[in-house]
DNA sequence: ACCATATTTGTACGAACGTACAATAGCGAG
DNA sequence: CTCGCTATTGTACGTTCGTACAAATATGGT
């Protein structure tokens, strides 16, 4: 029975190294963070040699933009779960759409941090900031076209849908944050039926979104 | 004329000294960020040299969270100014509360690369978050006085204020985030208008706050 | 079966980092 | 004036980092 002594050499294709060297940094953030994340301890994670990553990637810094791109997608992703469940009423499915932000799993430090250390990463690199605003721009896009659907046939002004968004996109982030912070599950639930309280106050009126005079 | 090569020696006591450095170290922040920081930038940016820093504080970990601290105290004090200008309205004062967090002088990028890097930072060390929750907490409990200043004599239930404090705290966050993202004025104004919406719907009920109910 | 090519490893190098420390220079008390 | 002390400098050491690259190994076409 031969025995080598060396672990097998398992040849992938390139696509499929470059995959696993995402997943892995993806890990590493996931586990230890931006401050911690270099090249060996990637090359650990995913069971590989230092070189593969210079052999698939030019820099370090192509590797931070990938697995921050492959990471936004993974937090997209996660928030979408469940989300055509049952076909719903318009209020009904924009509630769920909240909500989803904030289920147990996706409340899990590992994800938030992720998410923090994307908002700092992308202060010093204009790639990773244009892939964080990518992903927020489609997650704002959504929860307009939600807040439409609850509008229907009522006519509401374009300017106050505008104004349910930035500020129901400001307070999820201010959430998750706060979270990180405080972990308090009552600011969440607060924070989450006072945006379904400020669509259906602002529903309810026709006239344009008032802006507030001293 | 006797020319010294050497630039004098400029003695302090020693608070002195740490005061520099730490005001060194909220500049490096500034211009470049955590990610950039190290000990002998700090050194450069004071004037002095690298050995001043291991003399007068312990670790680099100090430094940072020495740094932090001071640049907790500039972030609030900064919210602060101009608050006691003249006497108003509890609404108005909540009004102007509000907005100070959002002048163009706090708006600079500065200000904000160091809030997040804070928020970031505050990931890996427990010190440095512990120092951000302080910060966090003063300012929620300066808007929860202030919004129940505007309650006055309506019967507000607490857990309505609880539920303004909670929202509009996650709210200015996520529209300092927002601003450093894509720099929309529409999108402050917006945040800031739809906030006082909520204190003034919320105010007018004095029933418990609503809870969304499928 | 064989060879060109693609993949993988291991190592090496220079730069930058945090920290330590011996040497030097100013200061104040006596 | 001088001696002890504190402040300050400059340098050196061990790590860790990103990157480069030669050598080794598996793969696939012919």
């Amino acid at each position: 029975m031969p025995d080598k002594k060396r672990k097998p050499r398992v040849f992938r294709s390139g696509d499929e190294r470059r995959g696993e060297v995402i997943e892995a940094a993806f890990h590493c953030l996931q586990e230890s963070g931006y401050a911690k994340l270099s090249a060996r301890r990637i090359a650990d994670r995913a069971g590989i040699s230092l070189g593969q990553l210079t052999y698939y990637f030019k820099d370090m810094r192509e590797v931070l933009v990938e697995t921050y791109r492959h990471a936004s997608l993974q937090l997209f992703e996660a928030t979408q779960q469940g989300l055509s469940d049952a076909p719903k009423s318009p209020t009904e499915q924009l509630h769920v759409f909240l909500e989803t932000g904030f289920t147990r799993d996706f409340l899990r430090r590992d994800y938030l941090r992720v998410r923090i250390d994307l908002w700092s990463a992308a202060l010093t690199h204009e790639e990773i900031a244009a892939v964080e605003r990518e992903l927020y721009e489609r997650y704002r896009l959504h929860l307009k076209t939600m807040i439409e659907a609850v509008a229907g046939d009522r006519e509401v002004p374009a300017a106050s849908i505008a104004m349910l968004v930035d500020t129901i996109m400001a307070t999820l982030d201010g959430l998750w944050l706060d979270w990180e912070r405080r972990g308090s599950e009552a600011a969440v639930r607060n924070g989450l039926d006072a945006s379904m309280l400020l669509v259906e106050y602002v529903m309810s009126r026709t006239s344009p979104p008032q802006q507030y005079k001293p």
